[in-house]
DNA sequence: CTGAAAGCGCTTACAG
DNA sequence: CTGAAAGCGCTTACAG
């Protein structure tokens, strides 16, 4: 009923070897002969059979593009760049016009993106399903979990995946050791450099004067979250001034968090005069849980955030944040996890900070 | 070198055939043999070939959902929504005690997104790659591009689709003709009352006394677009208001439009008393634009969007818009996708008016 | 309940 | 430059 390889070949008077070869364009091919198998292929609207491809081939055209929350821009915009970026030609390569170049309309990776929600169990789930499907790459973005027991199970997971010709690339999520064979097995890190941005961001703050300050923190299992606290606490440290843990609470990493934690900090520590928001989704409930306590910001309260969303120049005022580059870090993600690199590589993405209207001084005492 | 299913049979003594009954639990085996088989998985650390499986079985576990941008909440809500409810179980099936519950890690679907960027040309490749792959089940999201070729191009491809297995349905896509091989192709369909949505919230700007109001439109080519903007006339039309064709400016769906095209409509026509954006995000641009004219919302000027996505509530005053239940609908179109339906099945969703803070009364001539 | 065997639709040495 | 043939790793009637 389908159309087949074996049709192709029949119309075209070849042998299916001969449609193979001038479908991947590897091997050459009479230009009389490709004419004409090319002429067969579009008449029967021939449609390769990956799974078939696939097999005998030994490897797909699949990228496997993990996330914790695809409803998360963070996530989706380095998705949506790593998998626009998947197909880029490596510098200098002009294939429009070698006499080899492949064909088929399908000659493209398929970027696929796998929302694991967070869950450890999912994200296991989504490598076996890749690993299954012998899939080309996998790039996993964000935070990783912090959990011994998963660690390991992802790090196995990684080295089988890499000794099946699988190329890895993390993204946003810290280097496995190298020494280790699962390290090793690992073509490519970006890791964010959180922990310089998030002191930057704090010691902005003391340098306005503030010494109480609120931090609502993302899940406590992951080194995002962990990683942010470190860079915060450094600079409190530093600058010798008090970490009172009962000012850092954790949460998700989204505004429902922002909004009861702050509400929770405001309640319990009204001396505060600035929070801080591991990122820009929970700062949004953070500027919000100050609106509903009628609190000014920054007169009253100063606030900030991380990643500099494009949501974070929609709130009034904008917020201060920390800008990383996620637009970028996703695209040179696409291209490592499709280009030639020596596997091993690590790069740090680095974490600018961006001061903008929702912090201040400290405010006057009335 | 990877551990094929004939490794399996024989360390568990038994033919291949046996483990692939074990693995897919689609025949009688004997306990004492499954537990066999399983025990020689499990030390083996055996993961199936996926497209070896998918070549023999003829079908494949890939479900891809197509958006339009995934760096969009709008499109990251919906398919994060459908994905979760791909393998959720036909209501009143309890496979937790069935003692031929498949076993494989990998009985579950792989739901992949696959981002569009919008691109006509990137629709049609990402449905040819997932035709390549056979895959189990498409889902396409949001509106559609009205271009008669295009259309007919993505028609018959969807045609292709279905008859090779492929489960077909579409979610925020207007119901292609039921009478049309291509329309019975579609497993179901998941519109969105946009137009309905549109009106009565130009209604709602009307009865506040709005007469002169600006409207900032998505690209003109989207069914999404049109039917918004059909709506608005509408309303417009049945309340004897005269719908200036300038006051009307089409763009991209994101904020930079919002804030572009609401300074020109401000600059062109400075007796705008509103402003409605064909969905939320450009009017976090157009409220952006109002401040940067020094106009308060909604005392200077009321906005509106449309979609609720949760940034609606973050703009100072929350935003007055349309609700679209995106969850509901991709949750639902993850069933569609896999559960038991007649084909031609087609479902409205229906839109909410959420009245907030953002739009008010006609401002007071000074 | 289990096995032997054919077949799924490609790719790729091996010859020529 | 092209073909015949083996093989990729599964699944599934067909027998028993």
């Amino acid at each position: 009923m389908t159309v087949t390889l074996a049709d192709v070949a029949e119309r075209a008077q070849v042998s299916p070897a001969t449609v193979s070869r001038v479908l991947n364009g590897n091997y050459p091919v009479a230009e009389a002969t490709r004419e004409r198998v090319l002429r067969a292929v579009a008449e029967l609207d021939y449609v390769v059979n990956g799974p078939a491809s696939a097999l005998a081939a030994a490897t797909s055209d699949l990228v496997g593009i993990l996330v914790n929350d695809i409803a998360d821009p963070f996530f989706g915009i380095m998705a949506g760049a790593a998998q626009a970026h998947l197909n880029t030609p490596p510098a200098g390569a002009d294939s429009s016009s070698s006499p080899l170049a492949p064909v088929r309309t399908n000659a493209e990776r398929l970027a696929v993106v796998c929302n694991t929600g967070g869950s450890p169990a999912r994200e296991l789930t989504y490598l076996t399903l890749l690993q299954r499907q012998r899939a080309a790459a996998v790039i996993l973005t964000g935070g990783a979990i912090e959990d011994a027991e998963h660690s390991a199970a992802v790090a196995a997971k990684l080295a089988k995946l890499a000794a099946g010709g699988t190329r890895i690339v993390l993204c946003g999520r810290p280097a496995l050791p190298s020494a280790s064979a699962e390290g090793a097995a690992v073509s490519a890190t970006l890791s964010f450099d959180n922990r310089s941005g998030a002191r930057r961001l704090t010691e902005h703050l003391l340098a306005l004067g503030h010494r109480r300050i609120g931090y609502v923190a993302g899940p406590a299992e992951r080194t995002t979250t962990r990683h942010r606290l470190e860079g915060h606490r450094e600079a409190l440290a530093a600058a010798g001034v008090e970490d009172d843990p009962a000012l850092t609470l954790h949460g998700s990493f989204d505004r429902a968090t922002g909004l009861a934690r702050a509400a929770q900090l405001l309640a319990l520590a009204p001396d505060l005069t600035a929070v801080i928001a591991a990122n820009d989704t929970i700062a949004l409930g953070v500027c919000a849980a100050a609106r509903e306590r009628g609190l000014r910001i920054p007169d009253d309260l100063s606030v900030a955030g991380f990643d500099d969303l494009p949501s974070a120049t929609d709130t009034v005022p904008a917020l201060t944040t920390v800008r990383l580059p996620l637009y970028e870090a996703g695209a040179r993600a696409g291209v490592l996890a499709t280009g030639a690199v020596e596997p091993g590589r690590v790069e740090t993405v680095p974490a600018e900070l961006v001061v903008r209207g929702s912090t201040g001084g400290v405010p006057v005492p009335r």
